[in-house]
DNA sequence: CTTGATGCAAAGTGTTTGCAACTTA
DNA sequence: TAAGTTGCAAACACTTTGCATCAAG
């Protein structure tokens, strides 16, 4: 069967005229199927565990692509590397990342939403994207 | 004379039985007469200028001491470095980030922050500090 | 004079790229 | 079979670090 991401990511490839390849179908596969936020380095081990000859390069190249293309969301949190998550399918959220145990949590919040939408009337800037990340100590660290 | 500035971050060296060297000093007024967003290169650029034997090593040390010292704050507006600003005596506020020319717009809203500290105790999360960023078109760019 | 700081160059880290061989449409 | 894609390794950009020398307290 063929997923709703995959039709989604290959009419995206088709539009541009690339072509879906065995591989950016495994990294497909494998990032959506991954829970919570993963590295670049991560997903290329989730994606060599199905397809040992995939390479960093691909995995990169791929992941550029899954987020022009709306699958992924990437976000960078600190800590040097960029990490990303599944953005088909899901609302638009924010983050809470613990500084001590790196726990990230997500919310929603629609007043904080509103705000940043009338905030921007006020500067005349068209929002294309936002992040909002809260950083401090979780309820089991603090 | 000596300014508050200066004065915060000697004492922040001496708390720790670090030195307040020439180096650090010639970097701190450099850091802190910066006006709006500079990177690291840039502030090697102006140290230099003051002070020919100034190293990037030193420039990157002096650094995260002005940013552990709350004299300067750090930002990742994208675009592979970071960004930094003077903290010390300025209210928070969140940024405007256009993806066409770059500019970055300052705004203070205090009724975002309201809703983000309600958000953080229905978490039970501690905030020690918080970043928003809204990327997207200026006025002339859009 | 002891301990920390500096400059230099080398090493790291995460990510990107050039290229020849190889798939996809 | 034309045009895009891959793996590899080298290249990159930014930042950090080891070490011998130097300076602050």
């Amino acid at each position: 069967m063929i997923s709703e991401v995959e039709k989604i990511f290959s009419e995206f490839l088709e539009k541009k005229d690339l072509k879906l390849t065995s591989q950016r179908r495994t990294i497909l596969h494998q990032a959506v199927k991954a829970r919570g936020h993963f590295s670049a380095e991560e997903l290329l081990g989730f994606s060599k565990g199905a397809d040992r000859t995939i390479s960093k390069a691909t995995v990169y190249r791929t992941l550029a692509l899954l987020k022009d293309s709306g699958t992924l969301e990437e976000h960078d949190f600190g800590g040097g590397k960029k990490l990303y998550e599944k953005a088909q399918g899901r609302r638009h959220h924010d983050h809470f990342v613990c500084i001590r145990c790196g726990k990230i949590i997500e919310f929603e919040n629609d007043q904080i939403e509103n705000l940043q939408d009338l905030e921007a009337k006020k500067q005349r800037f068209k929002v294309v994207y936002h992040s909002l990340k809260l950083f401090g100590f979780c309820s089991s660290c603090k």
